[in-house]
DNA sequence: CATACCCATTGACAGTTGTCGATGGGTATG
DNA sequence: CATACCCATCGACAACTGTCAATGGGTATG
């Protein structure tokens, strides 16, 4: 079985789900351990929430205001907050309170686990 | 901007994403490219497809048919087979029918493609 | 204090999706 | 030909999700 290390609160955190390499080829998932992959995964699984990351990955200092965002996105407000509230949820972004702005970060290493998780070369890591 | 190769058909083929290693961090991606990884990531943020994949890729000769898999999933023929089918759709498994049964496999570098769009490491390929 | 701005939350609605039972088309076996 | 098996498709239903307008809590500025 391909037990992803146990979420200490059952958080779809990225961070808990690569402990270490462990390809999804290379041993069956168990139900819980897909259930808690596949959070993660649906955070990204749509447009929206790729270019968001997207965008604040390239934006300057690698990080921006949801104010940033909803222009090139097109979308009202709330639904930005919205999207960008998954994908904290899932542990791919962070957020940070500076006065009246909050500013979103890509969280370092997040994405790089995810393909590591996603990843079926023999030579890895 | 971050223009990934134009499908054939429309197609959200894996193989389409990836002409080369081009990470959704490098530069913004557009809404059309967003909507093409979007739509193969949607195949795969899916508890049951995931395990599908894992049991797919364990299997015998790393190949496996529908008979094979309804147990193990716990989940009935159609739904299976429904599964499957997207998977399929989105070029993660490939479906080869032998006689009676059909044969799913994983698409030879399909979801290493799909992790190098999504690894933000500097040293990659 | 009053105003203006940033942003999260709520409630509502339409669209999408996972699941199953029923059905029917293929293919092997007797 | 008749039977048995594998599997894809269809129709239906419940559950989930993306979107927005409205609202309200914070924080800076005058």
């Amino acid at each position: 079985m391909n037990t992803i290390v146990s979420p200490p609160d059952g958080s779809p955190l990225v961070a808990n789900l690569a402990a270490c390499c462990t390809p999804i080829t290379a041993t069956v998932l168990d139900a819980a351990s897909a259930e808690r992959l596949a959070a993660v995964l649906r955070a990204l699984a749509e447009p929206t929430r790729l270019r968001l990351v997207s965008l604040v990955a390239a934006h300057e200092d690698a990080e921006a205001c949801v104010c940033d965002l909803t222009v090139p996105v097109a979308l009202s407000q709330p639904t930005v907050s919205h999207h960008l509230k998954v994908l904290v949820d899932a542990g791919l972004l962070e957020r940070e309170q500076r006065g009246k702005w909050a500013y979103y970060r890509l969280v370092p290493g997040a994405l790089d686990a995810l393909a590591g998780i996603l990843t079926h070369r023999s030579q890895q890591c």
